[in-house]
DNA sequence: GAGTTTGAAACT
DNA sequence: CAGTTTCAAACTC
């Protein structure tokens, strides 16, 4: 391919001239020796395999409980100089990073050119001529008028056609090692700027590499065998820095592990593994010489799996590698299925290649993929299981609440902070992975994935309000829906991001708490088993109270039950029993009533049982309504609600290990208007789909339960939490969400002044 | 799994 | 703002 003004790597200059060089240049790419280990990649672009460009923009990437954790790669990303354009958009779906070039994504022609080398070079060389294959060259002509739409001269991008162009870029860029193509092969993207060189080490040894790269002189995106055409990608392909030499480089490397640097010229780096329609690609920027590295899941997952397979692997490289390699291991661990899920998936996700995933039809369930969490949607996301608030991607999510907020995008480059993946998203989507075996009714996928995680998929089923209304929990938690869901005609999707924004915005123009959480509590494990002496969590509070009348607060049906909390003043129930703390002067539940009250549910008197003597002490938190002052100055009071005491079977919001969302009490509402402390944004989810779910580095530290006793100080002075633009509370989400400023919302709410503390740098809408 | 109950959300 | 309708989750069978 035309990269001539490519800079070359030193090493590469001189291995270009080795007879063993120039022979390798003659052979043709053979195929994987080892199918077998095709499992584990994803089939590459087969035209065949290739969904409608249709379908892959109607996956969204967000929660995407199916999408294999090889295409969670990314494991180091890094913002590039691009990512300073306006044009660059990070976004963070699911655990997958994505740097997006907005307006480059698609050019304008929409065609995009891959070659694709279906052989891995041998490295032994010798044995390379057998059975060669021509590189198979796939070409996209998209719908160019919609093309152009991507492009508007003002710059406003269709939000919902970026979201296409994403991911119809991510489909394609991502390069994925595939099955029919080269198993063993995950194939590598470079953006067409990049002049960045990509190598493998010697650890992959296979240079089998699929090169993109932009078609036009703008923004198509080839994929090239790095063999066939050119010797100078096959230079580029050699790193000056690693030990290239020229046997690893034509060594076949069964795993297909590659490494890209970036030695010279930080570039993008699309990075991903490409599997059909839900394919998600990692784009990466490598800004320093072997800074970045990234590894594909299913490299490693070979790697630690099948150690035999491999070819001895180059110590160096691999040292070079580690980090990734560790950090995916570590996934691969807390995964628990670890690898086993990920061969299944894999090998789920090898079959569902051949197989269109999106259904068009509204009332059909479109295939929905990462935040995910999701990360695809994630994210999520839908991704997004439990994500751990210490990794976090900021700036992509930035950079996607930019896009989908009509910000300017202004996502800063700057940031030599190191984008961490997620690794906890990506945990979550393997777990969902593992879990997408048993897809059963709509209430198993709810427990089981259920996370409690506020950023999870809450698997809403809406069929009538399009997932658009505070109906649908999914909407109303701020998450886009996603596989697990069962939901019809959904439009809570990225691919719908503005209507979803603008929707919210209208909601919550009616109503500034609609999206507040109903429940808000720590999710200090420890705090809710009564741990309270030292660490007075947050507590949990009303939003609005109820309005129970037949069921008395004793079921689901009650938010402030379904919370975990008690019923407050701002309550409006009838014949309140609630468990937790009956409303208006009712008094503390005797252990009995409290009892009686929980046993109504089954599942309660498990947890009942559990429950210690210290019971007593917590049973009746908002039993008595205490004034606002002392629901402000005694927050403690609330929590001290034993764990037990939750609504058993809640599985989603009461969790002794996630945060609940809950009702700002009235009495907060009063006192502390709601100032943000006790309500979430709207966008908030979303926004931690995008942002990969607070991440700061502050928050990385974890916000300790004394962070949020400082919230809400005992002594009645209120300590301003950070207020995260949209009435995001630390507390609310331990800590996770102070990079939320940007986001839009609850304009009301924001009497905060920290609202200037915004650590992101997205101006205010 | 289908039908019912329930209460929040949406609508008027 | 109140009353009604719509909706989806919770619940029951």
């Amino acid at each position: 391919m035309d990269t001539p003004d490519r800079p070359r790597a030193g090493a590469a200059a001189g291995f270009e001239d080795s007879p063993v060089f120039n022979f390798i240049n003659n052979l043709s790419p053979i195929p994987p020796p080892k199918p077998q280990d095709t499992s584990h990649n994803v089939h590459l672009f087969k035209s065949s395999d290739l969904a409608p460009v249709s379908s892959i923009f109607a996956s969204p990437h967000v929660n995407p409980p199916k999408e294999s954790k090889l295409l969670i790669r990314d494991d180091s990303v890094q913002l590039s100089q691009d990512s300073n354009s306006p044009n660059s958009v990070r976004t963070r779906l699911g655990s997958a990073i994505r740097l997006i070039k907005c307006k480059n994504i698609v050019s304008e022609n929409c065609s995009f050119t891959c070659h694709l080398n279906q052989g891995p070079i041998d490295s032994s060389a010798n044995r390379s001529n057998s059975t060669s294959k021509l590189p198979q060259t796939i070409q996209f002509v998209g719908d160019s008028s919609e093309c152009g739409k991507n492009q508007n001269a003002d710059g406003k991008k269709d939000l919902a056609r970026d979201q296409e162009s994403i991911e119809l870029e991510g489909a394609l860029l991502d390069h994925t090692g595939p099955d029919k193509i080269d198993s063993s092969q995950p194939g590598r993207i470079v953006h067409e700027n990049q002049q960045c060189e990509q190598q493998k080490d010697g650890f992959t040894a296979y240079d089998g590499d699929y090169l993109i790269t932009h078609e036009s002189s703008m923004d198509m995106l080839r994929l090239a065998p790095p063999c066939e055409t050119d010797t100078q990608l096959v230079n580029e392909t050699l790193n000056a820095d690693n030990v290239f030499s020229g046997n690893s480089l034509l060594t076949d490397g069964p795993s297909g592990s590659y490494i890209s640097n970036a030695a010279h010229d930080p570039n993008l780096y699309w990075d991903g593994t490409v599997e059909g329609p839900t394919t998600d690609y990692t784009p990466q920027l490598l800004p320093g010489a072997c800074q970045s590295q990234s590894v594909s899941n299913d490299q490693i997952c070979n790697a630690v799996e099948e150690p035999s397979d491999h070819i001895p692997i180059d110590q160096s490289a691999l040292s070079q590698n580690m980090r990734g390699m560790r950090r995916r291991c570590l996934f691969n661990e807390k995964a628990g299925a670890v690898n086993k899920a990920a061969k299944k998936t894999s090998d789920r996700h090898s079959a569902n290649t051949t197989t269109p995933r999106c259904k068009t039809n509204s009332g059909d369930k479109p295939v929905r993929t990462p935040p995910c969490a999701l990360p695809g949607i994630g994210l999520h996301l839908n991704a997004l299981a439990p994500i751990s608030t210490d990794k976090i991607v900021p700036q992509a999510a930035q950079s996607s609440i930019n896009q989908a907020s009509n910000f300017p995008c202004a996502v800063s480059s700057s940031t030599s902070e190191p984008n961490i993946v997620n690794e906890d998203s990506s945990q979550a989507i393997v777990v969902a992975n593992a879990d997408e075996s048993g897809q059963g009714s709509p209430k198993k996928k709810r427990h089981k994935f259920d996370d409690g995680d506020g950023t999870s998929c809450k698997r809403c089923s809406c069929k009538k309000s399009k997932c658009l209304k505070l109906y649908c929990e999914c909407f109303h938690a701020g998450v886009f829906c996603s596989e697990p869901c069962s939901c019809q005609g959904c439009l809570n999707k990225p691919s719908n991001m503005e209507i979803v924004l603008s929707t919210r915005e209208q909601i919550e123009s009616r109503n500034p708490l609609a999206f507040a959480p109903k429940v808000i509590r720590t999710s200090e494990p420890g705090q809710e088993s009564g741990e309270y002496s030292n660490k007075t969590p947050a507590s949990a509070r009303h939003k609005r109270g109820c309005n129970c009348k037949k069921s008395s607060c004793l079921k689901k049906y009650c938010e402030c039950y379904q919370g975990g909390v008690g019923c407050s003043i701002s309550c409006r129930c009838e014949g309140c029993k609630n468990a937790f703390g009956r409303r208006e002067g009712l008094g503390p539940l005797s252990i009995e009533e409290a009892k009686q009250g929980n046993e109504e549910n089954s599942a309660c008197v498990k947890e009942e049982k559990k429950e210690d003597d210290n019971n007593q002490l917590v049973i009746c938190p908002a039993a008595n309504p205490a004034p606002a002052e002392n629901v402000l100055t005694t927050p403690s009071a609330m929590d001290i609600r034993p764990l037990a005491s939750l609504p058993p079977s809640s599985s989603k919001r009461p969790r002794s290990t996630t945060k609940v969302l809950g009702h700002p009490s009235r009495l907060c509402n009063s006192q502390a208007p709601l100032k943000t402390d006790t309500v979430l944004s709207p966008f908030e989810n979303y926004a931690e789909i995008m942002f990969g779910v607070g991440t700061s580095d502050s928050l990385k530290g974890g916000l300790s339960p004394q962070t949020s006793v400082k919230v809400v100080s005992p002594n009645k002075k209120r300590v301003s939490p950070p207020r995260i633009g949209t009435g995001l509370s630390p507390i609310c989400k331990s800590g996770r969400k102070l990079i939320l400023k940007s986001i839009p919302s609850f304009p009301s709410l924001g009497g905060d002044v920290n609202n200037a503390d915004t650590k992101t740098t997205l101006p205010a809408p």
